[in-house]
DNA sequence: CAATTATTCAAGTGATATCTTGACGATATG
DNA sequence: CATATCGTCAAGATATCACTTGAATAATTG
């Protein structure tokens, strides 16, 4: 095989890994799986896709490396390769974020003007959780909740906010954080909170990004 | 728009920044970038690719937001977005090569066995530039080194490497590095300075990676 | 202003991707 | 073993991608 030729598959090989989140529905199986495994059946009701279709993306994904499968009865249990996946797909949001100008445009159409939702970085509130000051809600699917968490943080579904809003301490700031920047629970958490006067916040990341980044976490098993 | 195409859309912009960099030929330049910016003209000869086939690939970098251009008389001179798509770039790389079982077969096929090369880390090397004790060679091509180099290395593009070998002091380590860990420069000096009875080893990224790292380097201009 | 150089554009062709549909395979359960 | 469930496979329609070719445009030079 001459240089050329040699090179050239090796940049393709580089280049099918890109490829293979260079589709809208893998990219948001991605971001699902960054927060723990799930059944094919799963991710297509997550992503709105069939079955079929769901399950041919995920193979495309798993033929480029990116995620690994195990039989689990009568499912098939997907899961990212390994948290650089995950890691890789951050930095990819944070790119697009920073050098597509359209992507805001397209993130105010999904999330809503974030104007008036004030966040926390990580740094922040690992000291604020430090001093006992904060109350921090994990506004995810409970079993998102459940495989994993911020130390510390109370389990809050969407759909139990309201009993949970009524016994919050009124002496200590409320935060809550989802799956990622992009996800909209956190934002629809804040606004439920601030439309019963409770003022709060959202955390300016995910789970799966707090925990990369190495701060305390509170895992299933 | 509904919000599951609002999140469509959404997603679908995250993976148009991937779609960029799947493909090979788009990945190379991206690589190429990495070093500097170049005129189309350059790029097309980099790539071993036509003149309009480079420039449409371009073009597509650029919409997705990872390059852009600007004009020089009558060349256009394209350059990375931003330290952060280099920084893409090598995590998609490490995914790549982590994950991807096919890599390791490509890169031998390109880069030849690399068994009887040793590679330094940066941080090894970082400490022994600060002893004196390793003669540091550039063995990129002499305007990528003009561009920018690591502090106190020597320019030794590989086609006057000849020269300088006969000059090198026999008490000290040679350390060659080059574009990144899949070029071929510093794996072709290493070889031609071990042929030579000259030991010598490789830095184990490249210019780019060592200058996002914060190690000490010197700039054009 | 004509000629030159560097780049982009537009059109066309073959290859690849995406999604749908219906059939098939694997595992568990009564 | 029959049946249900979950996932994969195979085939086909449509859209998009990659590359080539030749023409068009932009800036520079004589």
């Amino acid at each position: 095989m001459s240089d050329r030729a040699a090179k050239d598959a090796l940049f393709a090989s580089f280049g099918s890994v890109a490829k293979a989140l260079g589709n809208g529905h893998r990219a948001e199986l991605v971001d699902v799986l960054a927060q723990g495994e799930r059944s094919v059946d799963e991710l297509a009701s997550e992503i709105d896709e069939s079955v079929a279709n769901t399950s041919q993306h995920l193979q495309v994904l798993a033929r480029s490396g990116l995620v690994r499968s195990r039989r689990n009865g009568t499912r098939v249990i997907y899961r990212l390769a390994s948290d650089r996946v995950a890691a890789l797909w951050n930095e990819l949001c944070g790119v697009a974020s920073t050098h597509l100008a359209e992507l805001e445009v397209l993130a105010t159409a999904y999330l809503g003007a974030r104007s008036e939702i004030e966040t926390v970085s990580a740094e922040e509130l690992a000291a604020r959780l430090a001093d006992g000051q904060v109350v921090l809600l994990d506004v995810r699917p409970a079993r998102e909740y459940a495989a994993g968490h911020i130390a510390g943080a109370f389990p809050a579904p969407l759909d139990e906010l309201e009993q949970i809003a009524s016994s919050l301490a009124s002496d200590k700031d409320v935060v809550a954080y989802c799956r990622g920047p992009y996800c909209v629970y956190a934002d629809d958490a804040v606004r439920f909170l601030q439309a019963r006067g409770i003022s709060a916040r959202r955390l300016d990341a995910g789970f799966p990004e707090w925990r990369r980044a190495g701060y305390p976490v509170a895992l299933a098993g």
